[in-house]
Formats: C-alpha cells, structure tokens, sequence
DNA sequence: AGAGAGTGTCCGGAGGACGTC
DNA sequence: GGACGTCCTCCGGACACTCTC
C-alpha cells in the first residue's frame, strides 16, 4: 500500500530509533516512557526520529518484560442484547477513565466451551483483568474451576458463589415492577420471562413470583420468551388467547414491544384492558405504543463498579465479593389502574376476586 | 482468591513445564504446537504437565518471536447504535470461521483524535489486520495519511478514496426507500437524516435526493436526527406542525418509531395518512405500530466481505479497493398508496381507528 | 545410513538494575 | 548527581545439532 516511510520489510524498532538519534536503546525507552535523566534536546532528538521512522513500540515485547499489558479483557456475548452490549459500553468508559485499554472478545456460540476459550484466549495475552459478561449458569460454574491469576469479575446478579460479581438486582426490579401492577389493583398478572439458562431471565422471575407471595396472589401464566420482540408477539398470542390476565410483566423491553402488537391486533386497549411492563428502559421504549413503563438499570454505575473491582484486585487488596446495583422503575403509559368495574371487559370475568385478596 | 495450582507468583512457564515432563522446553513447544517427531508417550507425559501446572503459553513471548498475532482488531464506535454492532458482530463471525481471533476497542469519544489512538493501539499490539468502524469524514481522511503496516479496511460507503473500504451501498438503500413511497403515488416526501457528520446519513440522503430527482419531483422536507427515536419524535413533531407531506423516509427504524409516535399524537393514521419507511431492518422493527417498511442491510455478508479482504491483503494479494453490499427493502405495514383522493389535508379524522394493519 | 526423537543455543524487542562518565 | 550506556532478563520458537535404533 503506497508510500511506506520504511520500505524494508521489517518495521523499525528502538534500537533504529537510537540509531538515528545517535543514542542507546535504552535512552529511547526513557523517552517513550517519560522517565526522568534525559536531556531535553536528546529526547527532542529521539522524539523527532520516532517521527521520522513512524516508529511504534512493540507491545508484545513490553509485555514480557513487564508482565502487564495494561489492558482489561472483557468476554462479550450476546451482544446483539441491549443489556450486554451496554454494560460493555459501561466497562469500557470506566476503563478508560482509569487509564485501561478494553479487549473485548465476543462469538455468537452460545456454549459454555466457547466462553472459556475466550477466556483463555484473555488469559494467555496478558490482561490485567477480565470481565465476563455472560449470565448464564454454566459459565459461572467454569470459571469457579479455573485458575486465572489475574481478578476475573462476572457480571450479573449471580448470587453467592465463589466467584466475584457486579450485578443489577435484578430480583428487586422484577419486584418492583409486579408490585407496581398489584399496587394498580391487579391480581392476576403474568409474565414473560427470558430464556430459562439466562440468571437474569431467572431472577426477574424470582422477582415477579416474589412480589405476588407477598402480596398473597397466586403466580399468574409464566412464559418464555427469548428477549426478542417476535417471541413477545408469540407469548401474547397464547397468553390472550387463555383466559384473561389484566397485566404482564414481561422480562425485557423487547418483548413487550412484541406483546403490545399482539395485544393491538386482538383489540385490547393498552393500558385500558392491560397494563404492560418491561425490563431495560431503552432508549426506544418511551415511543412505543403506548410508552412502555419499565425498570431502569444503570450500566454506567455497573460498568464503573466492576472496573474498580478488578483496579482492587490488581492493587492486591481482596474485593469485595458481589455488589448489587439498584434498578429503578420508570413509569410511562403502559399501565394504568385496574378499573373496579371494568373486570367485565375481557374474559377475565372468572376473575372475581374483588374483595378476597387482602 | 484460594486454590492456586501453582503458589509461586510467578505463572508457570514452558521451562516448568519441560521440567515436570523430563524433557526439554522445545519438546514442550512442539507438543503445543502439534508439530511431528514427538513420540506419543512423550505427548502424553507434556500435555499431563501443562494441565497439571496449569500452563498457558505466553502470548506475548509468542508474538514476539512469530511477528503474528492472529487476531484482527477492530475500531468500534457508536457501538450503541444498531448498525455497528451488527457490523461488529458479522466480523466476529466471519474471523472465527477464519481463525482469527477479533479485539475490539470502543471508546465513547466521537473525536477523530480518540480512534486514531485506537487505531495505533491496535498497530502497536500487532494485530494482523484492522477493521475501522467509524463512517465519519474525519476518520477516513486520518487514515489515509497513516503507515499502518497491515491491511486495513474501512467500514462503511465511503466513495473513491486512497482507503480500502467496505459497505453497504446506502445511497441505493435511500434510493429504494424513496423510490418506494414514489411508487405508492407519494409527491411530497420528507426525510430525516442521521447526523451529518455520518458517512452513512449522508449517503441515504443521497438516495433520498436522487429518487426524487429521478422522478422528476421536488426534495421535501429534510430534519435531522441522531439517530435517536428522540430525535425522530422530535422532528415528527416540527414535520407535522407545517404543512403536511403524506410520506416521510427516515434514516433508521429507531427514528421512524419516534416519528411515528408523533404521528399517533397529532392523530395522524400510518399509512392511511402517513407512509413511513426506516433504515435498518432491526428486529423490533416488525413489531412496531404499524410493522414498518424498511430497509435491510446484510452484516453477515458485510463482516465476510471485511474479514476476505483482510486475509487478501495478509496474504499479499492486493484486495479489492472497494466493495459495496446491496440492501433490499422489506415491506411491512407502515406505508399505503396514496389514494387518489385523499389529499385533503392531514386530517382526516373522521373514521373509525379500528386499523389493525395487515 | 537414515529416519525419528529429542536437545542446545540463539534470537526477537523492550525494560530494569546497575555502572560509568 | 544528572545523563547516559551495558548487561541481563522476560518466554517461546527457529534452527542446527546429537543421539538412538
């Protein structure tokens, strides 16, 4: 490709640089380095023939002296998810802040041997420390089997387990948004979880079951989705077509979206005949039809969490075992109260169970 | 973090390795290499070592010695957005099937300064070739005066250049987009671009403006947007307040969802007042209200055609210098022939809303 | 003798410790 | 004591070599 400044075959290296500069290597290093001990118009001299050579320092040479690479490794997968692929962007921003590079290496495959390959791959290039985003079980299970040597954080809301974690609560917000819908009057409410291996899929669940107990209800349908949109439209073609609930949780943002259509072409009024709540609060979900209330998590906390965690691990200090970032519900238009008289409207009439509960 | 394998600080090298198995630290090399001229039994005894020590070969040494990395790195940008992640997740795809393992650094910073940063990130790590996702005129221009030693590509529809390039071709996207609404019996049809400073938004422009030329009619409104379902509400609402078009083309689904959203406030009917065409095809998008016409654009073959020219120019062939993929548009609900004789105005609220589009 | 199995030495590019002027 | 240079080291692979049957 055209004009190479350095036509040889073998890119320029420091010592072609102190060459140049009429200096030893090893002034060149302290250059780069900004170490002190080194005359301004020498490092003026090495600088300008670093920029003559378009010299670039060999990093995989530094690093096997130094033994850091100064770069975090992050598994990524399932980045296609809004969640995953923002909590990376939440990684990466702290990272940054904190002087490190972010390697994040990401596949399609869904197995567990994948995952561990790449961390692997992580592992024998040196990185100061690993993320693995990948909440599902069996990779949490691996990674208690490995031996990394350097801090590995998982993300997700996995709980106690031998194994470092930052994590949104997911429980607390899928107990939150159930309870926003008992708290409107509704009794029977269903939900549309995600795929059954994913631990956040299993926690928001956890939530919904969790506030019905407490609130004495029964358990309304449970459905599984896989966080996308057209398996919500499949979950709400069957769901309405069963006997009526008033109100669904439904485990992502996505999936309510696909549900919200169904619900449109049988002719329910949202949230007059149902009250819908997702799970994500993306950026699109305040203009759906209706704007969809949801439950916010913060990825740029988590990001910063789990980035500080892996700073104490490199520092040495041990820390902290698992940390729970707070979600948040947001309402918008997708919900609205469960009228006294209107249980006649659909065929939730079998449901009457006004003065019963509580 | 308890059960070390191995206590020391340091990680076990070949040497340990070669020690354990009673051969030498080259017999250990050939072994991970898979090379001939190692007996079985040796095999055996050096592949129960590596696991019993916990062995991981030092990428770094590697490098060093073999000048390759076999990785690719990738400049990702916007990551946040639908079509670089996709683009990102097509070249993750198309490098494993190649063995090339993909490193991919974000950064949030919209500045050409950061991604040249990243760009010499990924140079000084000695990846074997480098994918630049970031469709802005800056960039392109930064990279065409580097010396980067190893093939690179850049993403995205970037015209003649002295840069090698792929994308998807977005001007006829546009083209197609509009072309459609033409079709349909549409005269006045607005567009809402992404922001100007995106090769791509510029591009779908351009097809915008050509379809209309092509047809021999005036350019209608143009707003821009971010790309954000915000934005595309908030340009609805500025569209909508003037005098009325009867189509819009807008630069993605994110922003056709927001611009639908306004259209459903003012009470303007999709598509019996108002056709709308998206860009992107992302997966929600055929769960909107109504499902929405749009345009599709293949990653998967974009991330192929990427990784093909990459290892075209490792192996020393000169790539092609540009490449560019087809979209295709994809019918859904959201746009209606103009009726011949609905062009009384925007409102046309008389009419029983019962459209349950499909 | 010759093929197969295994060894020794050096090298890559940068940084640390220490020495010297 | 500031401004350098000299050696040695990090770890794995290429290469040439030796030994054995």
């Amino acid at each position: 490709m055209g004009e190479s400044v350095n036509p040889g075959l073998r890119p320029p290296v420091m010592e072609d640089v102190a060459a140049r500069a009429g200096v030893s290597h090893q002034t060149v290093s302290r250059v780069i380095n900004s170490l002190p001990n080194v005359s301004e118009k020498t490092r003026q001299r090495v600088e300008a023939a670093i920029v003559e050579l378009g010299y670039r320092r060999n990093t995989a040479a530094r690093q096997l002296v130094t033994r850091r690479s100064e770069t975090l490794g992050v598994v990524a997968h399932s980045m296609e998810q809004y969640g995953p692929s923002h909590i990376l962007l939440g990684i990466q921003e702290a990272a940054h802040a904190a002087g490190y590079a972010v390697n994040s290496v990401g596949q399609a495959d869904t197995g567990g041997a994948a995952i561990i390959e790449t961390i692997e791959y992580h592992l024998s290039h040196q990185v100061d420390g690993l993320v693995v985003i990948a909440p599902r079980e069996a990779i949490v299970r691996a990674i208690e089997r490995l031996n990394p040597g350097v801090p590995i954080v998982v993300i997700g809301d996995i709980g106690s387990s031998g194994v470092h974690s930052v994590g949104v609560d997911q429980q607390r917000g899928g107990w939150l948004a159930t309870r926003h819908l008992i708290d409107l009057g509704h009794r029977t409410i269903a939900h549309i979880m995600g795929p059954t291996d994913w631990l956040d899929a299993k926690a928001r669940r956890r939530g919904w079951e969790g506030a019905l107990a407490d609130a004495g209800l029964e358990p309304g349908p449970l459905l599984v989705g896989d966080w996308s949109a057209e398996s919500g439209y499949e979950a709400g073609r069957k769901l309405f077509a069963g006997k009526g609930c008033t109100a669904v949780f439904a485990g992502n943002d996505q999936m309510s979206l696909g549900l919200m259509r169904a619900a449109h072409e049988l002719g329910l009024r949202i949230p007059e005949d149902l009250s819908v709540v997702g799970f994500d609060d993306n950026p699109d979900s305040g203009y759906f039809f209706p704007p969809l209330t949801t439950v916010r998590q913060d990825f740029a906390e988590l990001g910063r969490r789990c980035v500080g965690m892996i700073l104490d691990g490199i520092a040495g200090s041990d820390p902290l075992f698992s940390v729970r970032i707070q979600s948040q519900l947001v309402q918008r238009a997708s919900t609205a109260p469960l009228p006294p008289a209107a249980v006649t409207g659909t065929s939730a009439a079998i449901e009457g169970a006004e003065g019963s509960s509580r």
